[in-house]
DNA sequence: AACCCGTGGGC
DNA sequence: TGCCCAAGGGT
């Protein structure tokens, strides 16, 4: 490690950089409330700034206070988080506003042990509010942290692996100031999304190119080492539009996994017919295409089954999409079906909505995309109604 | 440790 | 277009 005088002229060199050309604008950044910079850090998970600034803003008007948040209904919670991604982040939140109020009389515990028991915070965000709220010397490293250090020091470790995070937490601990530790983690977060950028980095721009052992050996392009992710798994699925007058026919998804708890046009996971086989969707795209007859029977053995109903009108096929999450790859065939009348001997997580209550419920991206397929190409259709 | 969990932007 | 990336955490 360097010697004492090197860390402290790196300290300065960061930090008068960072005065200079911080970002003090952040909504997150106008005071050291807890709260507000707890929330940010949560938003800002594997999410950049731009995405996140909009949705900061509405959620702390709507959620203003931990006690707010802890008695919201979850309805609430998913449909200010709708677009947002990895929903689990607001149920977290949520059970750790909760947490709070039980556990901490609603404050917000000021130790780092006690902040990394709350549900949603892990070693980054831990050390982030510890820093920045409490001002305590608390390492918060991400990928800009593990970018930044593994070319000042040409760490070779593989970011992707979890065990390497602590490897830079070890040389944070030693190198970050104890005097403004939250300017200090910030400031390498801030030099990690712009100079010390993963692509095209200016590292001679660099406040800290002087103590840039890759840049200064000419070995840049060597860090960081990362090795690569799995490709998402394709998977073709049929997507109904039930409708019924204005009403639409809506289901609930389980309480855990994909979109937990996400309101959807029902999708029907099996293929149908001579649908693509998974394994071929490597190769084709799912191109919409007529029912065959087996198709048509399965699609009326759904309305039967699920509905109870029968369709008048059916437009097999109005269209296709595919959608890519981090781990997989939906390919949905989009039928729009029209029945009479409203049946309500659903089953439970079925429901029969409005489209003009469709602002009220929370629609994750695949299912903003089916109905988008639905009103275009039904504009004229739908507005009768 | 490896896998699960979203979305949008950049090139 | 496909791939990489983003202020990660839970299990």
């Amino acid at each position: 490690m360097w010697p004492e005088e090197k860390i402290q002229a790196f300290r300065k060199a960061l930090l008068d950089w960072y005065d200079a050309a911080g970002r003090d604008h952040l909504p997150w950044r106008l005071n050291n409330d807890p709260y507000r910079i707890w929330v940010s850090e949560i938003m800002l998970q594997q999410t950049q700034v731009i995405t996140v600034i909009p949705y900061y803003n509405r959620f702390m008007a709507l959620f203003p206070s931990i006690k707010e948040l802890a008695e919201a209904e979850e309805d609430v919670l998913l449909k200010a988080w709708e677009g947002l991604g990895y929903y689990s982040r607001v149920r977290n939140l949520q059970k750790a506003a909760q947490q709070i109020m039980a556990d901490y009389d609603g404050v917000f515990p000021n130790q780092p042990e006690e902040i990394i028991k709350l549900k949603g915070i892990g070693p980054y965000t831990a050390g982030a509010i510890s820093s920045m709220a409490f001002g305590l010397p608390e390492p918060a490293v991400d990928g800009n942290v593990m970018r930044v250090f593994s070319r000042v020091f040409e760490i070779g470790d593989d970011i992707a692996k979890p065990a390497t995070r602590k490897i830079f937490e070890g040389l944070v601990r030693v190198l970050i100031d104890p005097d403004r530790p939250g300017d200090f983690n910030q400031a390498i977060m801030d030099l990690g999304t712009d100079i010390c950028a993963p692509k095209n980095p200016r590292p001679e721009e660099s406040p800290i190119k002087d103590f840039n052992q890759a840049y200064q050996n000419g070995t840049m392009h060597l860090y960081p080492f990362k090795s690569k992710a799995k490709k998402p798994v394709p998977k073709t699925m049929q997507g109904i539009v039930i409708q019924s007058g204005d009403h639409f026919l809506l289901e609930k998804r389980p309480e855990s996994g994909l979109l937990a708890n996400f309101w959807t046009f029902p999708l029907v996971e099996e293929n149908w017919g001579d649908w693509p086989k998974i394994e071929q969707i490597n190769f084709l795209v799912a191109e919409p295409a007529p029912l065959n007859e087996e198709g048509m029977h399965a699609l009326n053995t759904f309305l039967d089954e699920k509905v109870k109903m029968t369709a008048e009108q059916i437009q097999p096929a109005v269209g296709s999409l595919t959608h890519v999450f981090s781990h997989r790859k939906w390919h949905i065939t989009v039928h729009h079906v029209v029945v009479e009348g409203m049946k309500e001997d659903l089953p439970e997580n079925m429901q029969w909505v409005s489209r003009f209550d469709f602002p009220d419920y929370a629609f994750a991206v695949p299912q903003q995309k089916m109905w988008e397929i639905i009103w275009k190409e039904n504009r004229k259709f739908l507005q009768s109604f």
